[in-house]
DNA sequence: CTTGGAAAGTCAACAAGGCTGACATAATAT
DNA sequence: ATATTATGTCAGCCTTGTTGACTTTCCAAG
């Protein structure tokens, strides 16, 4: 935590400049435009589909953890049941998603992507990592350390030991 | 510009380990966990109050806008001004916006905050401030570059202007 | 073996907040 | 005069969230 020279604005020696309330609504500002881009390519192809972002939502973290049940989806996503139930309800109406019943515990329900429910996953996160890739390309690696740093610190608690348990694998 | 794949470092001289696509996941996971604790603290506010995330937005806007038009607020919030509409009639209604009719050009409508607008926006914005302070603090000035860098570079063209519009004055 | 409770699914009803389309009004611009 | 712009409004639709009530399945503890 170095030390920086400037004037004031320090309450304990160091330069605190950046957590002025300007600055942090600059940041606000930030992530409420910057939502919008980060949806707004998914969105498009998701008309397409007639499906919604909870539809891409839910594709995205199946896919991200094959075999997850229902109930560690509805933790990450944070909904209810009923609305997590219409969404795979619709999935798996169209093939996209299959449900199997579980081997140990057959209360449970795991989820897998068919082979219908990757392509559009793919077609879905290419769209979206081709912008992130420009943003990222443009920033460059630090900014982008710094990106994902503040962004976990944003996060509840318990959502972001969700968001660190999917590092690795599932 | 080409460089896709998945682990080896570099094309041109430069480490680009940062742009595969497992960095891009990491990075759109993190948008989507960040963005709910972003929200968080002023939804559970605006719920006492019966209003939602809509009329948020309106207030922010217009707090940072004082005397904007209508059609000013719809290019910012990307909605249809019939969405907007319910949202201000209730707000006007409820008296935390005044609505002007324009003094050169009587056709238009210029939004104020009254004082009691100004009262739910400072305590929206705070409680929003707050959990971003937390944030800034704990990842440093640096990172904070980096985050609002990368959040400038996934903005859409058209909304990247109206951000930095914002930046000095309205 | 019975039973309590967990996991999942379902139905119904509702609300917020998006959308489109059609239309009204007022005032400016041509 | 007429066209265009800015705004407002009504009606109706969709997605996606909510609560509440209820059922079915099935594991596990008594």
């Amino acid at each position: 935590m170095s030390e920086r020279g400037s004037a004031h604005a320090s309450t304990s020696g160091e330069n605190l400049l950046f957590l002025t309330d300007d600055q942090l609504r600059r940041g606000i500002e930030a992530m409420f435009f910057a939502y919008r881009g980060f949806t707004a390519d998914p969105d498009r192809i998701l008309n397409d589909y007639a499906y919604g972002r909870a539809h891409h939502r839910a594709i995205h973290f199946i896919n991200r953890s094959p075999g997850t049940t229902v109930n560690n989806l509805l933790d990450i996503l944070g909904v209810t049941k009923q609305s997590l139930n219409r969404v795979l309800r619709a999935l798996i109406e169209d093939g996209l998603v299959e449900s199997q019943v579980g081997k140990r515990d057959r209360r449970e329900r795991h989820l897998f992507l068919t082979d219908k429910g990757q392509a559009l996953e793919k077609e879905l996160s290419e769209a979206q990592r081709v912008r992130m890739r420009a943003a990222y390309r443009d920033a460059g690696p630090d900014a982008v350390a710094g990106f994902r740093k503040v962004l976990e610190q944003i996060m509840d608690p318990e959502l972001r030991k969700h968001f660190q348990s999917l590092k690795d694998g599932s």
